[in-house]
DNA sequence: CAAATTTCTTAAACTACCTTATTTTTTTTG
DNA sequence: CAAAAAAAATAAGGTAGTTTAAGAAATTTG
């Protein structure tokens, strides 16, 4: 529980015997490399806090191709939190790309926890605020970029990622096929 | 006021009186057609709710050229929600393309209400997360669609707003020529 | 309401990126 | 560690979207 307790304090202030009661809460649970652990139209019953390993959230859009949406590593959140919210069925797909490591928490802890630890409220508006803001930044650089500045941009913003995740991913997370990634590759 | 309570309301519950108070601390104010309401480099000093109008949200790329984020309207908040709460310089423009009214909160006033009404709190707590998903859900379509399909999808889910803003404008939003939207304009 | 300005359209040449197909390299698995 | 499977590279031909430029239509302004 180290790790999300440091995670925790990195953002809020909080007092050691309420932490205890907020990570009590958090299973640990194991995933294998290529295992899925969301798929689209089941329910969203947890999110997950990543200890070790990775994972790609995913769509796959009216032709059928996956699109990329997210990759997520050590100290990160995950989950569909649109569905987990919301109680509606997940659109996302969540699959390991490693053997991963989380701590999950259900709805209803995640629920219990709002209302009695008034510091996991302000550490989930946090939380979410900053997820909206990287939202807003790659909005952003969809709309500039092209492809091959979104590549570096990658490299630069993500230098460890790019060594643990397959160029196939990556295309698909910058919106580019994998052939012309590795053209862009080539050419420099 | 009525247009802002009346949102707050289809939103949280709260009392008339508290209402009343947050209410208070907003002021009207109009901007002229064009008017810049921020530009970048700037201190965010406020956030607005728009009564009647329409403005855009844009920045420039490395190479000068604009790209409008986003258009809001009636009943819709708007700022540089990442430089109001992060109290950094604005890295947004946001102009008005009619003529303009809102109302509009200072962040010390903000701040007040977060420490004094708790459904304030929760009110923008969700706003925030829906903004969230809104953007999530713009990042997947631009990963897996096609202009033409962007546009389609625009015109279905802001009929209103395509008939207010101009096709210059809207072209940059999908992230398009002007003249390439004309020419998908006219092969239907 | 005429002149000036901005927006929209059209079209041809161009480029970034895709598709398909084949080969090579790397990774996974029994 | 050999066989099978998956990922990456290469290349040719194709398409979605851009650029440039010029004229037509609409909007703004004096």
């Amino acid at each position: 529980m180290r790790q999300l307790s440091d995670h925790i304090r990195s953002i809020i202030a909080i007092s050691d015997s309420r932490l205890q009661l907020l990570c009590d809460k958090f299973d640990k649970n194991t995933f294998a490399k290529k295992e899925h652990i969301l798929q689209t139209k089941n329910n969203t019953s947890e999110v997950h806090f990543i200890l070790s390993g990775c994972v790609r959230t995913y769509i796959y859009d009216l032709n059928g191709v996956e699109h990329n949406i997210t990759f997520s590593i050590e100290n990160w959140w995950f989950g569909d939190l649109q569905s987990f919210i919301n109680k509606t069925l997940a659109s996302f797909n969540i699959q390991a790309l490693e053997e991963t490591t989380v701590l999950s928490i259900s709805r209803k802890n995640w629920d219990k926890l709002l209302k009695e630890i008034p510091e996991f409220v302000d550490y989930t508006r946090i939380l979410f605020r900053n997820t909206m803001f990287s939202h807003e930044n790659r909005i952003l650089q969809n709309l500039s970029y092209t492809a091959e500045e979104r590549y570096r941009h990658f490299l630069q913003d993500y230098p460890n990622l790019s060594q643990r995740i397959s160029q196939k991913h990556i295309a698909s997370y910058l919106g580019i096929t994998p052939e012309f990634l590795s053209m862009l590759r080539r050419k420099k």
